[in-house]
DNA sequence: GGAGAAAAGATTGCATACGATTTTTGCGAT
DNA sequence: ATCGCAAAAATCGTATGCAATCTTTTCTCC
C-alpha cells in the first residue's frame, strides 16, 4: 500500500518529514527548469499534486521561498523566481567571495574516495553534454551544479555547504534564464583541470582556477535586461 | 504615508507577517541570551506567549530553523540550538571567507552618509561597552553584531546579507557560550579602525583588519570541550 | 524497595474549516 | 463594443481538531 502509492512522488522517506521530500522535488523541478520562471505554486495545487494538505504544502514552499527559489506574495500566492539582472550578478559575486576558499578547504582535505567520487561525476557530466536535445541540457546544468555541491561537501563545513546549495541552485535558474551557449562543454574541461589541482594537493592552484571558472560562467550570460523588465515583471512572466 | 507607518522594525506590523514578526522577537531573544541554549520552545507555549495559533507559532520555528537558531527534533519540538565547538568553528571560518570580501566590497560603496550611520553605531556600541552588569553584557553583544550587519548591508548585496545576518545571529550565541573575556572593548577599538579605513576608501587594508578582527574574535573563545560533550547533549542542557 | 510495564498526559504532525483578501466573471449602462 | 461595478469563485491566512508519538506517572510484581 506504501509502496504502491508513493511510487514516484515522496522518494521513500519515511520517517523523514514531507515537506522536505516536497521541497526537494519542486526545487529539482525548478532547477531543471521543468517549472519556468513566474509560475505559480498555488498551496492547494501543489497538495492536491502530492496528496498531502495544504498545511505540508505550505511549508515546502515557505522553505523554497527561503532558499529565493520562489517568491511568496501575501495573500497572492507562490510563483517559480525570476531573477532579475541584478539578482544574477549578486549571486556570482556570492560564488565568487565563497568558492575559491571552498576548493582551498578541498584540497587540504583530498582522500583518494574523494578522488573517485569527483571522477564518477566528471564521467556522468561529460555523458550528457555528449548526448543532446532539451533533456540532455538540462541534465547537464544540475550535473555542473552537482560538482560544485561535491567539492563543499569535500570542504567539510556544513554551513558553507548550505550557502552552496542555495548558490548554486540559484546559478541554475540564472543560467537556464540568461545562459548563452553551451559554455558548459567548455566548463567540464575548467572541472577536469580543478580536479587535477586538488588531486595533486595544490590548493592554490585549485582557488584560481575556480575563480577563473566562475568568472567564465557568468561571462557567458546575457544580463542585459531584455524588452523592458518592468514591462515583464508587470505581466508577471 | 510610508514615512508614517515604517517607522521602525515594524512591531505592530499590520500588513507583516506575523510569524516574521514572532521570528525576530525570539531571534533577539535568543541572540540576547535570554532564552538559554538548549531551552524548548514548544508550539503551544509560543503561540500562547504571542497570542497566535500554533500554526504561525510554527511557522515561526521553521524559520528559526533555517537560521540555525533552533534545532528541531521530530515528534519532540524545538530547542534554542547549543552549538557545539566544532559547530562554532564552523561560524568563524564561514566568516572569514565572506567579511573581508564584505569589507572591500562596502569601501567602494562608502558614502558620507554611510559614514554617519556607523559613527551612531560605534558611539551606541561604546555606550553599551562603559556601562556595566549583564544586561549591558547583553547589549554590547548585539551591538557588536549590529556593525558587521551594516557593514553587509553597505555592501550592496543582499543574498550574502542574508548569510551575514545568519552567521551574525549564530556567532552572538557562540560568543555567549564560549565567550572568555570582555574582549569586546578590544572589538570596539578594531571596529574603529576598520571604519577609518572604510573612511579612507582604503579597502584592502579594510579587508586585513576584518580577517584579523574575526581571529581574534574567534581567539578569545575557550572551545575546548567542557565536562563530556556527550553528556550535555544527552542531558539536553 | 526497585525494576519494568501499562496508562495518563503532553506535544507534535497533519488535515480540515472558516473568515479575509484577491481575482475573475457576469451584467448593465454609456 | 467598452467600461464600470457588483457578485461569484478562487486562494490565502489562521484557528482548531484528531491521530500519532513521545514523556511522565503510576501501578504491579519480584
Amino acid at each position: 500500500m506504501n509502496i504502491a502509492d508513493q511510487t514516484f512522488p515522496a522518494v521513500d522517506s519515511a520517517n523523514e518529514d514531507r515537506a522536505q521530500a516536497i521541497r526537494d522535488q519542486l526545487r529539482d523541478a525548478i532547477v531543471d527548469r521543468r517549472l519556468a520562471p513566474g509560475t505559480k505554486l498555488s498551496e492547494g495545487e501543489v497538495g492536491t499534486l502530492f496528496d498531502v494538505s495544504r498545511t505540508v504544502a505550505r511549508a515546502a514552499l515557505q522553505m523554497l521561498s527561503f532558499e529565493g527559489l520562489v517568491r511568496t506574495e501575501r495573500n497572492r500566492g507562490a510563483f517559480v523566481a525570476n531573477p532579475s539582472p541584478e539578482e544574477a550578478r549578486q549571486v556570482f559575486a556570492s560564488r565568487r567571495l565563497i568558492e575559491p576558499g571552498i576548493a582551498i578547504a578541498a584540497a587540504e582535505r583530498m582522500t583518494p574516495a574523494h578522488v573517485v567520487a569527483f571522477k564518477a561525476q566528471l564521467d556522468e557530466e561529460g555523458r550528457f553534454i555528449a548526448e543532446r536535445g532539451p533533456s540532455a541540457r538540462r541534465s547537464e546544468i544540475k550535473a555542473s551544479g552537482d560538482f560544485h555541491l561535491l567539492l563543499a561537501s569535500v570542504a567539510g563545513n556544513v554551513i558553507l555547504q548550505r550557502f552552496m546549495e542555495e548558490l548554486v541552485a540559484r546559478s541554475s535558474l540564472v543560467i537556464a534564464l540568461y545562459g548563452r551557449s553551451g559554455v558548459s562543454s567548455c566548463g567540464h574541461s575548467e572541472h577536469m583541470n580543478i580536479l587535477e589541482a586538488l588531486e595533486s594537493g595544490n590548493a592554490e592552484r585549485a582557488s584560481a582556477l575556480m575563480l577563473h571558472h566562475i568568472d567564465h560562467i557568468e561571462a557567458d550570460l546575457d544580463l542585459r535586461v531584455r524588452s523592458g523588465p518592468a514591462l515583464r515583471q508587470a505581466l508577471e512572466f
